[in-house]
RNA sequence: GGGCAAGUGGUAGAGUGGUCAAUUACAUCAGACUGUAAAUCUGACAACUUCGGUUUACGGGGGUUCGAAUCCCUCCUUGCCCA
C-alpha cells in the first residue's frame, strides 16, 4: 500500500468519526469509500427556517468532506415534507407551512449551503417531485412495513405521548416520505442527526422493498445551543450561518466554556491533534478558556466571512469588551428636536425596549456618557450634549447628534 | 355521538373572590468579579407617567359582584375515556 492509499484511509476514518454519533453500517461503508466508486450521497433540508445554523452545519461539513472525496453530493429540498412537517426533533407538533413560505425559506439556502460546499458539484432535489406523484394504493404499501408500536417506541413520540399533547396522524407518514425519498434519489448513503434515526432506517426499509440495496447511514452529534440545551430553530438558541461577524462572536463568547471541544470539533475542521492539545492546555490550567473561545470564533466566522472579517470581529471584541474602548465607528443617532429626555433617547437609539427598561438600566448602573456613569434618569439632554457618546451594558453604544 | 379535564406573562409552571402586574424556575437585561459576552454572586424584569399615579393583562365574548386570573353563561382550542 502506497502512501496516498493511506493517506484516503485515514481520511476516511476521519469522516466516518468526528462528530459522528453513530454509523450503519460501518463496515459496508468503508467499504463502498474505499472502492473508489462514486456515492450518491443525500441530506435533506426542511425548509421550515430561513436560517441554516451551526447545528446544521455539522453535517454540511461532513458533506464537504465527503465530496472532497469525490462523492456526489445531493442535496435533498424538503419542499413537500416541509408542509408536512418532521416529528424527530420536535417535542411539540410542527405547524404545517404554507407553500409559499417553504419557497421564500428555500431561496436563501443555496447561499448559505454554499459557504461549505462546492455548489458546482452539488446535485438539487425537490421531493415533491416524487412525493406528490404517490397515490394511497402505493402509501398504503409502504406504510404496511412499519408498526404502530415502532412509533410509539420512539422517544419524542412516547414523550409527547405522555405529556398528553396533541399528535397529528399526519406526522406519522414523515418517515415514510423521508424513506422514499432515499428510493427516489438511489442513495447510497443518508447523513442525519442523531434525532433523524427512525427517518434515515426507514429508508433502508423501503429500499429493500423496492428491490435497492439499502443505503448507510451517517448520523452526526446534535450540538448544543448557546444555553446548553440542543441547537433548534424553535429555541432561539442558534448561531446562524447568515449571522453578523459581530453577532456571531457575541454568541460563541457567551456559552458555557465545556462547549468548546465540542464545537471545534463539529463547527471546525481544525486538525484533532491540535484540538487535543487545546483541551489538555486547559485542564491544566495552561490555557485560558477565553483564549480558546476566541480562537474558535475566528475559525467559525472565517468559513461563513472569510479570514478578514474574522480578525476585524476579534479585534472589535479585543477592543471592546476586554479593554471597554469605545468603537472607532460608533452608530450616529439624529434627533431632530431641540431637547430630549435621557430615557427618550436610549429608547430612540434602541439602546432600550421601553422608557421604563431604559429608566432600570439607569438607576442600576449600565449607563455611560462619554466614559462617565450617568445615574439620573430624569436627565433632559440638550445641544450641549452634541455628539456625546452613550454606552449602555457592555456592547449597546450611540452617538447623539442633534439637528436643531 | 356521549362523559370528564385543561387553556396564566418569552417558556415551564403556581395561584381558586380583595394584600395579584400575578409565587417560583429557566431565558433575558444591568451591576460586581474574572485580561471570556463563561462560571459565580447581587439586582431588575407590562406600558405610560408632571413620579403622586394611570392604563392594559391570566384562550375569545358576555354576566354576577363594591371587587374576578379566581364564580356563572357561551364560543374556540386541546387532552383523556367510552361508543
Amino acid at each position: 500500500m502506497g502512501y496516498m492509499d493511506n493517506n484516503l484511509e485515514s481520511r476516511i476514518e476521519e469522516v466516518l468519526s468526528r462528530g459522528v454519533a453513530e454509523v450503519i453500517d460501518r463496515a459496508n461503508l468503508k467499504k463502498k469509500l474505499l472502492s473508489g466508486k462514486k456515492l450518491r450521497i443525500k441530506l435533506g433540508i426542511d425548509p421550515t427556517s430561513p436560517n441554516l445554523h451551526l447545528g446544521r452545519a455539522v453535517s454540511l461539513l461532513k458533506l464537504r468532506d465527503l465530496q472532497d472525496l469525490g462523492h456526489q453530493v445531493i442535496l435533498l429540498i424538503g419542499d413537500f415534507t416541509g408542509v408536512i412537517g418532521d416529528t424527530s426533533d420536535k417535542e411539540s407538533e410542527r405547524p404545517m407551512l404554507q407553500v409559499e413560505a417553504v419557497k421564500e425559506n428555500m431561496r436563501s439556502y443555496r447561499e448559505q449551503a454554499g459557504k461549505i460546499l462546492d455548489m458546482e458539484k452539488v446535485e438539487y432535489y425537490y421531493n415533491s417531485t416524487g412525493l406528490s406523484k404517490l397515490g394511497y394504493a402505493e402509501i398504503g404499501e409502504q406504510a404496511d412495513q412499519f408498526s404502530l408500536a415502532e412509533f410509539i417506541a420512539r422517544e419524542n413520540i412516547r414523550k409527547r405521548l405522555d405529556a398528553g399533547t396533541r399528535i397529528s396522524l399526519r406526522e406519522l407518514l414523515y418517515p415514510l416520505m423521508q424513506g422514499y425519498d432515499s428510493v427516489a434519489l438511489q442513495a447510497d448513503l443518508e447523513l442525519g442527526g442523531t434525532d433523524q434515526r427512525f427517518n434515515l432506517l426507514a429508508g433502508r426499509t423501503l429500499q429493500k422493498k423496492y428491490g435497492q440495496e439499502p443505503q448507510d447511514i451517517l448520523m452526526v452529534n446534535l450540538i448544543e445551543g448557546t444555553d446548553g440545551r440542543k441547537m433548534s430553530s424553535s429555541w432561539g438558541n442558534t448561531i446562524n450561518l447568515l449571522d453578523e461577524p459581530n453577532a456571531m462572536f457575541g454568541k460563541v463568547m457567551s456559552m458555557g466554556d465545556g462547549l468548546i471541544v465540542e464545537y471545534f470539533i463539529h463547527c471546525t475542521r481544525v486538525a484533532l491533534e491540535d484540538i487535543e492539545k487545546m483541551e489538555k492546555d486547559m485542564a491544566a490550567g495552561v490555557m485560558n478558556p477565553r483564549d480558546a473561545k476566541l480562537e474558535l470564533e475566528r475559525e467559525i466566522v472565517k468559513i461563513y466571512h472569510g479570514e478578514t472579517e474574522a480578525d476585524k470581529a476579534k479585534e472589535y471584541f479585543v477592543k471592546t469588551i476586554s479593554n471597554k474602548e469605545i468603537p472607532e465607528e460608533v452608530r450616529e443617532v439624529n434627533v431632530d428636536k431641540e431637547e430630549i429626555k435621557l430615557v427618550e433617547f436610549l429608547v430612540l437609539a434602541g439602546l432600550a425596549k421601553s422608557n421604563g427598561e431604559a429608566r432600570r438600566k439607569i438607576e442600576q448602573g449600565g449607563l455611560e456618557i462619554n466614559e462617565a456613569r450617568e445615574s439620573d434618569w430624569q436627565r433632559v439632554l440638550t445641544g450641549s450634549d452634541d455628539g456625546a457618546v452613550f454606552k449602555v451594558g457592555k456592547f449597546g453604544f450611540a452617538k447623539i447628534k442633534f439637528e436643531k
